[in-house]
DNA sequence: AATATTGTTCAGCA
DNA sequence: GTGCTGAACAATAT
């Protein structure tokens, strides 16, 4: 489920279990999911490394290793990182998995095989190859800069939330419940939003991505308060009378309240 | 059995 | 260059 709060949580759940323990094996389950180089050079490359930290860039988990080249994890619409000793637990979806000398694993989950593993030198590069705008979560991503990015936009504001060369972080589930809180249409015009409405919108996302990963890190369910709760067709909206409808914009499919969302 | 799905990338067209 | 659509990728759930 992996959009940025999910990203971040991943990031908070790999730190916990799996950073400074030397890597007996890196066992690649699907080459398929290995990007930019073969599946024997990057087995090759992991055994004996040892990841020492880890970060993020929107959708993007880094884990930096001892070695030249740091891994990548994008997990696609379906992956996670999963952490266990038995192998009665091990997912049927693993891809890869990393043997730490100490006994436990860290599989790479991704039922749809969407998901990507990468070995880079160069995280900034990366990034900047990717054209990736500001991440979110970062300092980077301040007010100001959110009102420029939007200032040149004419499209639907769902479409330039999930833009992640726009800014990086946002899928199709946040941008509903960020638009939800903000009780914005979808399909609402970017130039036809005013400055008061952009600034709500900058602080909306900040807050849904916060109660997001609050949420996830203490296994707590989400407020009732959000959208995301009853995120179907004909469900009640958790504020209004009204019911949520489904929409599709840019391609995708979207969930809001006709009655509180207006354009 | 047909359809939908949390993401990315590319082609085609206005 | 921007914006929009559809497709492909692949597997699963309903």
């Amino acid at each position: 489920m992996p959009e940025l709060p999910e990203v971040l949580h991943f990031k908070h759940y790999v730190e916990s279990t799996s950073l400074n323990q030397s890597i007996g094996k890196a066992e690649i389950l699907s080459d398929k999911v290995i990007s930019n180089t073969t599946a024997e050079d990057f087995s090759k490359f992991l055994k004996g490394q040892t990841f020492k930290s880890a970060s993020n860039y929107g959708k993007y988990l880094f884990l930096h290793s001892t070695g030249d080249r740091d891994l990548v994890m994008h997990f696609g619409m379906t992956g996670q990182p999963v952490y266990f000793k038995n192998e009665h637990k091990q997912q049927d979806y693993a891809r890869a998995i990393f043997h730490f000398e100490n006994g436990f694993k860290l599989a790479f989950d991704c039922a749809q095989m969407l998901g990507k593993l990468e070995l880079i030198e160069d995280k900034k590069a990366f990034i900047q190859n990717k054209e990736l705008g500001p991440d979110i979560s970062s300092d980077e991503f301040d007010e100001e800069t959110f009102l420029e990015l939007m200032d040149s936009r004419r499209g639907m504001i769902k479409s330039s939330l999930m833009d992640q060369n726009l800014m990086a972080g946002i899928g199709n589930e946040c941008s509903d419940e960020i638009l939800f809180q903000a009780r914005m249409h979808p399909k609402k015009k970017v130039n036809e939003l005013n400055e008061d409405e952009l600034r709500n919108l900058y602080d909306k996302i900040d807050m849904v991505v916060k109660t997001n990963l609050d949420c996830l890190d203490h296994d707590k369910e989400l407020p009732d308060s959000f959208i995301l709760k009853e995120r179907s067709e004909g469900a009640d909206c958790p504020d209004c009378v009204g019911t949520i409808a489904k929409i599709t914009v840019g391609g995708r499919s979207g969930y809001f309240c006709p009655q509180c969302q207006h354009k």
